[in-house]
DNA sequence: TCTTATCTGTTTGTCCGACAAAGCTAGATT
DNA sequence: AATCTAGCTTTGTCGGACAAACAGATAAGA
């Protein structure tokens, strides 16, 4: 045998994947901007020279990365991943791993504390009036568990954006969606639970609003205490996330 | 037509995506555990009652996933997604949203203080010396930018494992891999860059055995804004992480 | 003239059948 | 008993096919 090999590593990649590889690296260096269109299954069958079957099965890959999305028409184009598209895999992987509610709980409330700081800091008018917006939406429906509960997720998503953190943002969403559905459960259980958190909200808003970083971390512990305390009384916190969420979310979506 | 509708809404999503569905909830809630296998393409074909091109589209999905995989042979099995496959992932979409470095180094210095607080906190015997055998590695390699760069990477997954919680180590985990590339341009831009960072995780190392969560922490900052520093005196915080890292890290993984 | 209905290629989703290469299995051989 | 070989299985890929959905153009009606 030759001391310098005579012929470089062969790529053995399957031709499907060399496909979306091809077409990640377009997409992911620019040259493919997001809206852009990819072509038709024909022309990327013409283009590189392979069936038809195995373009499908690239595109199927980058369609369930989220870098390219078919339009109404259902003609592909790139898009931008959509960070709860793929937070959804995250909170997938988190039930498969059987986290606890206690890590949940307590990354939540770092992610979250760091959320409110940076919306204190930076949070814009139209940041502020988004929020005030939900605010008023949720004390309409303080009696009712499941649109509270849906008004208090969007209220952290709210906040995590008026951070102009995207990092952030992104960091929190996957945590943030095995945590919030618990909540429902727990304003529907604790008497005075919906009042407490819409009082919780209006105090960060009102942080917010007056630049007061201390306020708005003081009340955001307070409000994921609130949550604290009232997922222990319905259950365990080192209970894995898999057995009390699947019951409710994950189920109902089905 | 009728007050009350006659006929449900027709399901219309396409075959392959209900193939991938109907395994992924198998998987999901437990009946196919991680590492048993799917049966083969041909067994999943007179299952469903669809064709073998669809079967693999569906597979396509899950495999991307990451809720199953092809073990040596090529057969597929169910598995549990790995978390740095997943933040890979994310990781691309932020370079895509075009996120900057100083959302980069916020969130992370939320999160590696959160790192750091657990480890203090839960570390064991272990996990120490796993983060010890690390520092020996680090201080053997201080003159070497590449590999230092990557000790530093590793000190930092160890010290979120040290942690105990598996939400933080997959929160942090797409701002690391992001953020962390970028040591390597530091330590071998800045003298004495490589002896700082070194002597950081000595400390960092050294509050966590001796409990000292005030300690972990404050080195912790200290070695983050060490990282801060010296990145500002070669680019602009500012600057999107896409210009800066695609250069580097993604350009030398082709 | 503007809107609506119809027609005509395209494109996608699915199916069928086929084949080479790689892996596995089990019987044959040393 | 260990090894080798031949045959079967499975995957990756290919070619072609067709119905349904769709876009664009054209014709009919207000």
């Amino acid at each position: 045998m030759p001391s310098t090999p005579l012929f470089r590593r062969i790529d053995v990649a399957p031709a499907y994947q060399k496909v979306a590889d091809a077409i990640e690296r377009e997409i992911i260096n620019g040259r493919i901007k997001p809206g852009e269109p990819i072509g038709t299954e024909q022309q990327l069958v013409a283009q590189f020279g392979v069936n038809r079957s195995t373009v499908r099965e690239g595109i199927r890959v980058l369609e369930e990365g989220g870098l390219i999305r078919r339009d109404s028409s259902r003609r592909l184009q790139a898009c931008l991943p959509r960070y709860n598209k793929l937070a959804t895999r995250l909170s997938r992987a988190l039930i498969l791993h059987e986290v606890t509610f206690r890590e949940l709980f307590e990354t939540s409330m770092t992610l979250e504390v760091a959320s409110v700081e940076g919306a204190v800091e930076r949070a814009t008018e139209e940041n502020i009036a988004e929020l005030a917006g939900n605010l008023e939406r949720s004390a309409a429906v303080v009696g009712n568990p499941a649109e509270l509960a849906e008004c208090d997720v969007e209220f952290h998503v709210l906040m995590a954006k008026a951070s102009q953190n995207r990092v952030l943002q992104l960091a929190r969403e996957p945590a943030a969606q095995l945590f919030f559905p618990t909540t429902e459960m727990i304003v529907g259980g604790v008497p005075e639970g919906g009042a407490r958190l819409v009082e919780a909200h209006g105090h960060i808003l009102d942080a917010i609003r007056r630049r007061d970083k201390e306020a708005g971390v003081l009340w955001t512990r307070r409000h994921l205490q609130d949550w604290r305390r009232g997922f222990e009384k319905i259950a365990s916190l080192d209970r894995s996330v898999e057995h009390t969420y699947m019951e409710h979310a994950y189920a109902a979506r089905q």
